[in-house]
DNA sequence: CATGAATGAGAATTCATTCAT
DNA sequence: TATGAATGAATTCTCATTCAT
């Protein structure tokens, strides 16, 4: 009865779930949630309106279900994997995270994750279950970078202080500038990200 | 039946216009252009909305009208009267000027205009008008630390390399923090601002 | 400032919300609930759909709004003064209740009234406030007959057996035919309330 | 390539339809027409509602072709076969209708049939070959109790007068109860029959 | 000047209908 | 046949803007 086996098919559904979760992540990114509109989701996503609501139910799920699928297919990439190269200081390792997580060129995504987390994490009454979530992708990129700041620091290279506060000054200084000018990183990038990481850097 | 004399009335109308002003300010700036609702300037200024359209005409008359306001209110403000202060070195006058633009008392509105400056120039289409007027408002920032980095150069306080792009991105830092996250100056404002600046001090 | 006294604009208010309730007792009346348009009741009420907004904050409200408006309205019409009239017997009193309930000039509203709560009593999932004034609303057309029934019962007009059940079914019947044929009530009313009674009359 | 002959083919393919015509009656019946989303067919028939665009064109159709289905279906069932039992009184015969009707098993769908054909007549803009059906289906109930009633009247069970406007009545209460409340039905049926059948029965 | 009533364009969501497979 | 992907018209609700008082 079905024209093609079941396998093709939960594959080609699932390419177009992503695809327009892809297309979500980039324009909640680029305007904020309140201000994306579904016909923009839809628009970059080069569907119709309606088609976004045949795979999800409503913006809030296409958010939280474009936020979930971008971690998930995120966590595992190579990013993280150089992050572990313990040949490297732990310093350059910072570094090289700040260049992956904003110059490389499937960042759109990951990118786009962590600006939405950040919008997210100023609203006001977010409902409880995305508070949750959003402590959970945002813990993603902490955690990640926690060890490093608190290796730096005892090995001299990385100024003393709180590291997670010290963290957390970071990673609002990046997200803000994604947020506010992503054409930042275009030129210039290791000079830039060499000056950003002198706020942190001992000597 | 005028109850007062024209200056009276004119000086009543200065005021009732400010007012509408200095609300819309707070506002523009606290939610962003687009989210920001005629009901919520009114409402922050404590007249009707019909009122605010007794005085301007549109949302963006207001925008722009309260830009400029803001801005010819503020040049002169003693703010910018410190940062003259010769016995003080550039750098130093560079962190009280991250500190006042940011966390002072009337600063409101300077900050505001910062912020709202910055939610336009992400802005895609901006009519002509605006961008011609977002381009002067911001010039405001760089003329006013343009100087102090130069100067700061040349007494080898602030690392070497083009003046006009290390100032660039200094202020992308801080309009982002702004953007992203207004209330990261609340608290330890001062050390924050020591580590904002280690990006740009030779040491 | 205000151009009128507080009071006249009060008046006015209050008239236009009523004018809008009006309006939407009755199309909520004809059509159910469900398909009833906000654009039906602004098209009856002769104003935009923005304006029943402005008055009301959502479908919901206004059907809730307007029950209670109706109820409190006319409970105390002289319909139910009628009632009370001792010269008369029981069964002449629900005669003539069943003819001013449905055939009365204001009845488009009493008669709404008698049909909304009909149709919000087969709803399923009802939200609880709306339960509660269902059953509130309900029983005041429950608590006008039932002492008369009871009355009937005892003066032997009226058919033994369980005078609440008897006046189930017999509400039923009567909401029964408003919802599917209010024009029923156009010709020969008398005559049809008098075959409508023999279902309960002792003869 | 065709794995079963061609009569075997046609044989399914009525099933299929009718599999479909029953199930839309049921969920016309119970949802009103309007309210009633092809969805709803689909899944009461356990197809795709792509399917259900197979057998038929349009929502309309459907249910044009589903009520025509219906009354000749069960135009010749023998709870019309019962009626002409010239065995029994004229009156008992109606009770017996209307306990068929409202509570036999396989009524799903003359019921339903009944109540459709209550909420088409109650539409306001029907499309002309709607209004010709309805009055030819809903003519299959006046024709099959008509004779009984003139026979009641003439016999003295039922009251004098009109007979056709008598069983207008009759039919509108009938009618306005499934519509209303189906859940009537469901206990004491013989009792509330009985209670029905008083507004027309002498003595 | 001042208020808030009134309007209508635009955004989220639902659902009949069409179409590719 | 059969499925469900895809589209777009229609509906609820929001908010900038205009207008009567």
């Amino acid at each position: 009865m079905a024209p093609q086996n079941k396998e093709q098919l939960d594959q080609k559904k699932h390419e177009r779930k992503a695809q327009i979760m892809r297309a979500a992540i980039k324009v909640f990114a680029e305007n904020g949630i309140k201000l994306t509109k579904i016909s923009m989701i839809a628009k970059e996503a080069k569907v119709s309106h309606g088609l976004v609501y045949h795979y999800f139910t409503s913006k809030d799920e296409i958010l939280y279900a474009s936020l979930d699928w971008a971690v998930e297919e995120h966590k595992s990439a190579k990013l993280f994997q150089e992050l572990n190269d313990h040949e490297v200081s732990p310093l350059e390792q910072i570094k090289q995270f700040t260049l992956f997580a904003f110059t490389e060129s499937d960042t759109e995504i990951s990118n786009g994750v962590f600006r939405i987390i950040q919008n997210l994490s100023s609203t006001n009454d977010l409902p409880e279950h995305l508070v949750q979530f959003v402590e959970k992708a945002g813990q993603f990129y902490i955690e990640s970078l926690y060890p490093l700041f608190v290796e730096g620091q005892n090995s001299g290279e990385i100024i003393k202080g709180d590291a997670e506060e010290l963290l957390g000054i970071y990673l609002t200084v990046l997200s803000g500038i994604m947020a506010d000018d992503p054409a930042f990183w275009k030129d210039n990038t290791e000079q830039k990200v060499g000056i950003l990481t002198r706020m942190i850097s001992e000597r």
